[in-house]
DNA sequence: AACGTTCATTGAACTAGGACAAGAACCTCA
DNA sequence: TGAGGTTCTTGTCCTAGTTCAATGAACGTT
């Protein structure tokens, strides 16, 4: 399979990789889709989205490390997902339909990002036929998780719950803080201290 | 917009009608469209899924009502979701990408269905341009949906999440048994008849 | 060096919801 | 008609996880 990459190969090498996975795509097109995005370098804190506002972008996480969360009555928080090298991160539901997001996006580090903007993503799908493939793969595997995290969330006690998160985002707990790990698994930041004491006891 | 349907207007209109609302359609694509489709009339009952089997079609709901759901390790029940007349069912991700499934998908009327089968689909995808689009469009929406649903499980307490079960689906405690509405709200059955009890006291 | 801020821990009191058990009200099908 | 499976309810006891403090550690910032 051709993996050509120009325009700055170490800046697109990740991303042409990850639609690689997904479909073969002509160089051409592979040029057309890369002068499409913007780089955008943001600080840590950023806000890249907020509740109420219409959703402009899907980025591609370069480097860096974006989380994305809802707010409830209570303005309590609850993670939605944590986005490092290699995943992307938008309200896709705000972003195709032009609904304001119900979600908050924002770097917990300094990051470098990958964007498609709203006003190009049809252009893109016109110019570039193999991306609807690419698109409709990345939502096909993100259902998939979301429908295993929302039975894990329904099914297993908080404990196993954060086990299984451990396994399979080993590296996470050293970049991100501890609250929002709990926000993610659906639990308060008191109780998986107390979850993570009885861990080390045993 | 042209809306034709031939090929017995009746049992076709509806499935035309849910996927225009996603792209127009050139009335011979259309044909190709709906002459690989299977018409499926299933029992009450019917388990068209088991999980560890591969998920080898998409049913459009005609008519009746279809459930999905996992087991979990003390065997029970989660109900991830109730199609009824005009929605899809499937596991996405099994039927994409072949792995077995954990899902069971079983009918709970006496229905009629029309099934995507697994060896045709990348035909389709061929030979309807559209397609590929009108299911990226579908795998939006359940994607926006089940965030939803994962937020109110994760953020609300079984009551109001209850009441928005009830707001959304009206029509469907006439058609489902109670339990299996609390295995969908991520609450036993005792529970929600105690709810009920509260809510008819006030 | 000193400051406010964000973060993690621990404990005590509390509550939403689960587990179990028993009975009542049903369909359904022979 | 009756028998046996579902389905729904109600009560009692129980536990996983929350809420609300209070305390310290770690950190950025000036």
């Amino acid at each position: 399979m051709p993996n050509f990459v120009t325009m700055n190969e170490e800046r697109y090498a990740r991303i042409i990789g990850n639609i690689s996975r997904c479909t073969a795509m002509p160089y051409e097109q592979q040029q057309k889709f890369l002068a499409a995005l913007e780089v955008k370098q943001v600080p840590k804190k950023t806000q890249l989205l907020r509740a109420g506002e219409v959703c402009d972008f899907e980025a591609y996480v370069n480097k860096g490390c974006i989380r994305s969360y809802f707010l409830d009555e209570h303005g309590h928080e609850v993670t939605l997902q944590f986005a490092t090298e290699d995943w992307w991160v938008s309200d896709v539901v705000s972003m195709a339909e032009g609904k304001p997001s119900r979600i908050f996006i924002e770097a917990l580090e300094d990051s470098e990002l990958l964007c498609i903007h709203r006003d190009k993503k049809e252009d893109l799908y016109r110019d570039v036929p193999g991306l609807e493939r690419v698109f409709r793969m990345m939502l096909q595997r993100n259902l998939g998780a979301l429908q295993d995290r929302l039975f894990a969330t329904m099914a297993w006690p908080a404990e196993e719950r954060y086990e299984a998160f451990l396994k399979r985002f080993p590296q996470l707990p050293n970049r991100v803080p501890q609250h929002m790990i709990a926000s993610y698994l659906g639990i308060t930041a008191e109780f998986l201290s107390k979850l993570r004491a009885r861990r080390v006891a045993k």
